[in-house]
DNA sequence: GTTGCTGTTGAGTATCATTATCAATAGGCG
DNA sequence: CGCCTATTGATAATGATACTCAACAGCAAC
């Protein structure tokens, strides 16, 4: 039986708060500093629910970290993502399902899923391209400072 | 000054020979096992260059896991790839492109990228797709086993 | 409210992919 | 041929994620 754990809720909420997508790392990290004392492996247990239940979007990130998002539109549907801030707009693209299984099919292919987002800079992002960061740094994807 | 070494090109030909995607992890065995002493290293930074010279695409596997691929289509293309046994076909996408940058822009974002790629099942793998794999598992992109 | 069963948690550890380190090696120009 | 330096590769380090297992906590029955 699946039991309701105040752990399980924080992260919803966690992931709910925020706007873009995050890791799970950042999300851990964040959620310890607001008090919270749940562990990790607990963060990336509910993540993956939420995944699996549809709560939650999930991508990989161009390093390879995955990120997930609470959406609000229940059906399929992609994202158009600020690289800069992590400010993320969910967007309908029925265009673009149909072009995905016609491609699919006249090469043979059966069964398609697909994975089309976009990435760019948002319109707050673009004005102050070329110095710091302006917007809370919080709000974006943890990178690697590798 | 670039360098010509045998290992850089090695690493370009067993690319070469491979029909879909392969991590740079099992491009290293299948190297190794044809007798190749190349090390593991090399063959991440030689992925790495031909990635970045436009040589080689590279996409992230829903495990987190590089996949790279010898690109025939020199500009910009998309991939339709069979998640059974990694055959994979080039496809454009021109409605694709013009439908990324208009809905970036009617957001307000600048310089838009994307990520679009189909999977599925190829025509072969579709007949046989109740029992094992029947294509070749080393044309296949390497998977954990966890 | 108490009890007991069992799903869940979390600290630590393991695993895997990838990157960094650095001494030894080998292009390629003079 | 010899030198300079880019490249290599064995190994260690790093970082994300999954596993282990004992302690814990829902929840239902009493």
């Amino acid at each position: 039986m699946k039991r309701n754990t105040w752990q399980r809720e924080a992260v919803r909420e966690a992931l709910a708060s925020n706007e873009g997508f995050v890791s799970a790392q950042s999300l851990h990290t964040g959620m310890r500093e607001h008090g919270s004392p749940i562990g990790l492996a607990t963060v990336y247990r509910a993540l993956a629910d939420l995944a699996t239940e549809g709560e939650a979007d999930s991508l990989q990130s161009p390093d390879g970290e995955a990120l997930y998002r609470a959406c609000s539109t229940s059906g399929h549907h992609h994202h158009l993502i600020c690289r800069r801030c992590g400010l993320t707009v969910e967007i309908a693209a029925d265009d673009v399902e149909a072009w995905a299984h016609r491609v699919a099919s006249e090469h043979g292919f059966t069964d398609a899923r697909h994975v089309v987002d976009v990435f760019g800079l948002c319109a707050a992002c673009t004005g102050s391209s070329v110095s710091a960061p302006a917007v809370a740094p919080a709000a974006a994807p943890h990178r690697k400072q590798q």
